[in-house]
RNA sequence: GUCCCGUUCGUCUAGUCCGGCCUAGGACCCUAGAUUUUCAUUCUAGUAACAGGGGUUCAAAUCCCCUACGGGAUACCA
């Protein structure tokens, strides 16, 4: 056979959010197409119409996004309202095929690869019951519509039972599979029952509804959790009875959390793929971090960009075992990818936290400021949503933490420095504090004040300047300058954290640095 | 119950297919130290694993068997 052009999609049903399991799911198939050449299908497996929703939909489609995981055919973005946005195999909405599904039902049930089934769930509850209750080895349909003749369905019919499809599974039959992560494994039919492919009222099942697309979207490979592994076998057969050829099959293990067990909702510190985003966690770090669950990219790197993924990703060396989720490695990749950003990107991808923070309005007029205020931050975060409160103290006289307390009592002269360097301060031609405008202060220093950067000209001191009056200023005072820094620092900031000393005093501004110096120095 | 899959540092993994280069490598975490005005960053060092038991072999983390443990499936969910 020629080889034709990989297909693979990402089918999820809009009824919950996009976990990370899912998202893993859809960088897979997205990371093999792409390494492949091929393309890349989402599809939207919306057949259980009690639990699908369009909320669920948009859910899906701005996680992937944000994740940088794109699409080539399937529902557009921006709706989210179940239209298609490009692709010559739609509709990608299963709810909008089912004429397809339908059809193909019909060929099943003349060829006789299905049947009508009379039984209703009330029966098949019963039926399981019963098997459990004699430790059956076998649990499932026990066939009783499975050779109606035509005059017991038309009794049925008659009484006006409803029917669903079944399909018929051979009885006893070896099926040998190639699954592309889990290698050769050959399951025995006598262990499957035969499941119902079309509902009563005519809208199929996963299993059914899932061939007939992989079919007409000419899906050529399949990633999807293990727990699909058996479906696998069945949908085989349903190809066969087709007359299609199987996708290519790669199962890959479930994420387990912190105690090994499945990922749910309920589990602390498990979130869906939205609520990373709205933390601020850089989505390529969980991009990064979500394809490390259960492959490695190399022997001895773990940062890499999403091309390098593509480039190095083979689906065969994907693990076999569940992986647990470690927030650990999550926040410390964060922090990797914030360090790496240009400061400006930084304040950039900041803004929306920096708002929250900020007094309305303020954002527009202080951006020199606030550069200099995330610059100084950007190694002490690991998500952007701790900006905020990182920035408090520049906001609002801070109350003083335990340690700053501490730093104060440990230095029981510390009074008399702040007023002394709060006089010093006043006569230094400093910028004012935030809200107020600091005119260009901002525009020439650039924070955080490295030791081999030159220093800046500036009409307002800088921090390089403001380091040479202080430490001055304490040798004549004959004040040891380490033991100087850390009292001042908590009266300043109400914590023993944070940026250089001088920065602080910087961003900090003159008004705020003079009235909390000299609010402690009478305390 | 039955079937399928798995098991390398606490965690994610490299190595396993094609046995020797493995006195098992990297990363996170943790610890110690260096740098520093604090914190953070950075750097250095350290702790720590082949689930257990049998085989095969000159040689096994790697091949085979058994046991234990874990996961998955067994729906008119996907």
């Amino acid at each position: 056979m020629i080889h034709p052009t990989p297909r693979l999609r990402f089918a999820p049903s809009p009824t919950g959010p996009l976990h990370l399991g899912g998202a893993r799911t859809a960088m897979y198939n997205w990371a093999l197409a792409r390494a492949l050449g091929g393309t890349f299908v989402l599809r939207i497996e919306d057949t259980d119409r009690a639990r699908s929703t369009d909320e669920s939909l948009q859910v899906i489609l701005e996680g992937l996004s944000w994740l940088g995981i794109d699409w080539d055919e399937g529902p557009s973005f921006d709706a989210g309202d179940r239209s298609n946005g490009g692709g010559d195999f739609g509709p990608y909405f299963q709810m909008q095929r089912l004429d397809r599904y339908e059809q193909a039902a019909k060929k099943l049930l003349a060829a006789g690869h299905a049947y009508r089934c009379y039984c209703t769930p009330e029966r098949m509850e019963a039926v399981r019951a019963e098997q459990k209750a004699n430790k059956s080895s076998f649990l499932g349909y026990d066939g009783r519509c499975r050779d109606l003749t035509d005059v017991q369905r038309a009794e049925f019919e008659e009484q006006g039972l409803t029917s669903n499809v079944r399909f018929r599974m051979p009885e006893e039959r070896v099926i040998k599979v190639n699954d592309l992560i889990r290698g050769d494994v050959e399951v025995n039919t006598k262990q499957l029952d035969d499941w119902v492919m079309v509902r009563a009222g005519g809208v199929p099942l996963y299993n059914f509804a899932c061939v007939i697309d992989d079919v007409d979207m000419k899906i050529t490979h399949v990633v999807r959790g293990e727990e699909h592994f058996l479906n696998g076998i069945k949908q085989n057969l349903v190809f066969e009875a087709l007359g299609h050829e199987c996708p290519q099959y790669a199962h890959i293990p479930l994420i387990l959390n912190q105690k090994g067990g499945k990922l749910s909702k309920r589990d602390p510190g498990v979130k869906s793929t939205l609520e990373y985003r709205d933390l601020g966690y850089p989505p390529e770090a969980v991009f990064n971090y979500i394809s490390l669950l259960g492959w490695g990219f190399s022997a001895d790197r773990d940062v890499f960009t999403r091309d390098e993924m593509v480039a190095a990703f083979k689906i065969g060396g994907v693990g076999k075992s569940g992986a647990k989720f470690d927030v650990d490695k999550l926040h410390w990749m964060c922090g990797e990818y914030i360090r790496k950003w240009s400061t400006d990107d930084c304040l950039a991808r900041s803004q929306q936290w920096l708002e929250a923070a900020l007094p309305e309005g303020a954002l527009a007029g202080h951006q020199g400021w606030l550069r200099n205020v995330v610059a100084c931050y950007q190694e002490r975060v690991t998500v952007l949503s701790e900006f905020p409160d990182k920035v408090q103290w520049l906001l609002a006289d801070p109350e003083l933490d335990e340690p700053a307390l501490k730093a104060i009592k440990k230095r029981p002269d510390c009074k008399t420095w702040f007023a002394g360097f709060a006089d010093l301060l006043e006569t230094l031609p400093m910028a004012v504090s935030f809200p107020g405008d600091r005119g260009d202060a901002d525009d020439a220093v650039r924070l955080p004040t490295l030791e081999d950067a030159p220093e800046p000209e500036s009409s307002f001191a800088t921090p390089a300047a403001l380091e040479r009056a202080a430490r001055a200023w304490a040798e004549q005072q004959e004040i040891k300058f380490g033991h100087f820094v850390g009292p001042v620092r908590a009266a300043l900031t109400g914590t023993n954290k944070g940026p250089g000393f001088f920065d602080v005093v910087f961003l900090l501004g003159k008004e705020a640095c003079v009235r909390r110096l000299r609010k402690h120095a009478v305390q």
